[in-house]
RNA sequence: GCGGAAAUAGCUCAGUUGGUAGAGCACGACCUUGCCAAGGUCGGGGUCGCGAGUUCGAGUCUCGUUUUCCGCUCCA
């Protein structure tokens, strides 16, 4: 079967299993934003728990927060969000190349002043004059015509930009005429706004609001509470702060399910090194962020670093970690050495030190950050694909099954009464009353029992437990594995200690130590 | 954003030159059965993505629109 066939099915499957809904579905959905079902906000806070142990509890030098989603409109001047991404956008139809407006426009602004140097030159040549004497004193029409048009651009284009008059903008092009460089011809779309960053006001809006931006990244969140969390905290360098949480980034395309996603939730860890000792820590965590991935099970060959050539403004080193997805291999996490731009940044806009003292050294310094940031929900995609197994079974049937780690399976245990009847329902009511204090337990009595174990097979469940008449005798049940599919006899007083240890995120743990 | 394709029940799909909305699976109740998607009876569920237009009559034809998929483009 072709992998997109695979993806496919696996978003229906998605659907179908209540991993995964579009969101507002019954208005028509919105685009690109995604809504967890009952199967998948299990999975989902099963791999944040898994990450955020793996951070927190494993590391004594590791603390969390949890900021706020708003914060004071500043930080993204700081941080180069508001700058980097605030263009005014135009498309050719025909190249299907896009361009940006006020590039253009300046481009033809650069054109007249071509012109005007041209006709300025020759009148030199004519007169015998020095070119700076023949500019100035230039009053021949051809170069005051091409004056005036350049003048009148330029105010019509600065008002324009000032106003954020996009409509305006465009009529620029149009009227000046403007084609586009490869298809030569004026078949322009709208110009349009993009930035990255969703705007909402706060505080009264009818005077004085207060503009600010739903957070593009979790990071900022940290830097601006470092010293907070250093100094209640007593940290010492090197220490690094972990946060969860949701991030919103206005995409221009956002497809391919939920690996690219406007409301996205990231998880992030930065951590604080002394100047000069951040690259050594930068391959340290890569190291260490490819064992959590690996101690999954999925096969090491499902990943592979991919490092960058292209830097971001702010880093002096940067990795992915890519899973190997249906679609391709795709960054699933980024570890970034972020240098001290940011902390730098901060202490710039705000004015205040946020230095570092260090006793070992007795000096302040700026500490450089080494981040590693997942997000959540490529994360959970990569979880879903490498479990999503068709497998063709003895008697030539197929059966879909997730193969999860148990760690992460939304459901442990499926308690099942062979029949619904002689005492056998309310038998299994007992070992559920008994077990769903320890783990997720989830009960069946419908339909045939081979009909339910491939219910649980299609969710993941890594155990089930069968009650039959024997049970009643001796106190025994069927325990029943997903993957092997095989069954043993255990007694139900053993039943937690056999599984209770393989289905829980300290297992899991316990593999990266 | 551009171009192409698609949208009918929870899922997968059928629906003839325009003439009363269908199947399988899934779901609910009951009966039967009893360890890997069993059988029977009955039942619930769709203004055919949405909005116009053509027509006596539109799931079907036309236009618009929304969403999804595939390419391109973009993605500190």
């Amino acid at each position: 079967m072709a992998q997109e066939d695979v993806f496919k099915k696996l978003v229906s499957h998605c659907k179908e299993y209540g991993f995964v809904f579009p969101s507002s579905e019954i208005y028509d959905g919105l685009g690109a934003v995604y809504d967890y079902g009952q199967n998948g906000v299990e999975l989902k806070n099963n791999i944040k728990q898994y990450w955020w142990q793996s951070m927190v509890l494993l590391h004594e030098n590791i603390v969390g927060i949890d900021s706020a989603i708003f914060m004071h409109p500043t930080i993204w001047k700081a941080s180069g969000h508001v700058d980097a991404f605030n263009d005014p956008l135009i498309d050719n139809r025909d190249s299907k190349k896009r361009y940006r407006a006020d590039v253009l426009i300046e481009d033809q602004i650069a054109k007249y002043d071509e012109k005007i140097n041209k006709e300025v030159a020759k009148a030199a040549k004519r007169f015998g004059d020095s070119f700076d004497e023949a500019k100035y004193r230039a009053t021949s029409p051809r170069v005051l015509e091409e004056q005036q048009k350049r003048d009148a651009l330029h105010e019509r284009y600065s008002k324009a930009m000032n106003a954020n008059d996009l409509t305006e903008l465009r009529q620029i092009i149009l009227d000046e005429g403007i084609v586009c460089p490869i298809s030569g011809t004026r078949n322009w779309t709208d110009v349009r706004q993009f930035n990255l960053m969703f705007a909402t006001e706060m505080g009264s809006t009818a005077d004085g609001a207060m503009k600010v931006y739903l957070r593009p990244e979790t990071a900022q969140g940290i830097f601006v509470n470092y010293l907070n969390v250093q100094k209640t905290g007593r940290m010492k360098i090197p220490f690094g702060i972990a946060q969860i949480g949701k991030a919103f980034r206005n995409e221009i395309v956002a497809r391919q399910f939920i690996f690219r996603m406007r409301e996205f939730e990231q998880m992030e860890m930065q951590f604080f090194v002394r100047p000069g000792t951040e690259l050594e820590w930068f391959k340290k965590w890569k190291e260490t962020r490819l064992k959590w991935h690996e101690a999954l099970g999925f096969g090491d060959d499902m990943y592979r670093y991919h490092d960058h050539e292209k830097l971001a403004h702010y880093a002096n080193a940067a990795t992915d970690i890519e899973f190997n997805m249906p679609f391709g291999f795709k960054e699933v996490e980024g570890i970034h050495s972020r240098t001290n731009f940011d902390l730098s940044q901060h202490e710039k806009y705000s004015g205040k030190s946020i230095k570092y003292f260090d006793p070992e050294l007795n000096e302040s310094y700026t500490p450089f950050v080494i981040e590693t940031s997942i997000g959540v929900d490529r994360m959970f995609l990569s979880v879903l694909c490498g479990s999503y197994k068709e497998e063709v079974l003895e008697n030539g049937e197929t059966r879909v099954v997730l193969k999860l780690p148990a760690a992460l399976a939304p459901v442990k245990l499926a308690v099942l009464p062979l029949i619904k009847k002689d005492g056998l329902p309310e038998k299994a009511r007992e070992i559920m009353d008994d077990l769903k204090f320890h783990f997720n337990c989830q009960y069946d009595e419908k339909d045939s029992i081979g009909k339910r174990y491939r219910r649980q097979d299609a969710i993941g469940t890594p155990y089930c437990v069968t009650i039959d008449h024997q049970t009643l005798e001796d106190n025994t049940v069927t325990l029943r594995n997903r993957d092997t599919m095989e069954q043993s006899r255990v007694s139900i007083d053993e039943l937690n200690g056999i599984i209770a240890d393989k289905v829980s995120i300290t297992s899991l743990l316990k593999t990266l130590q």
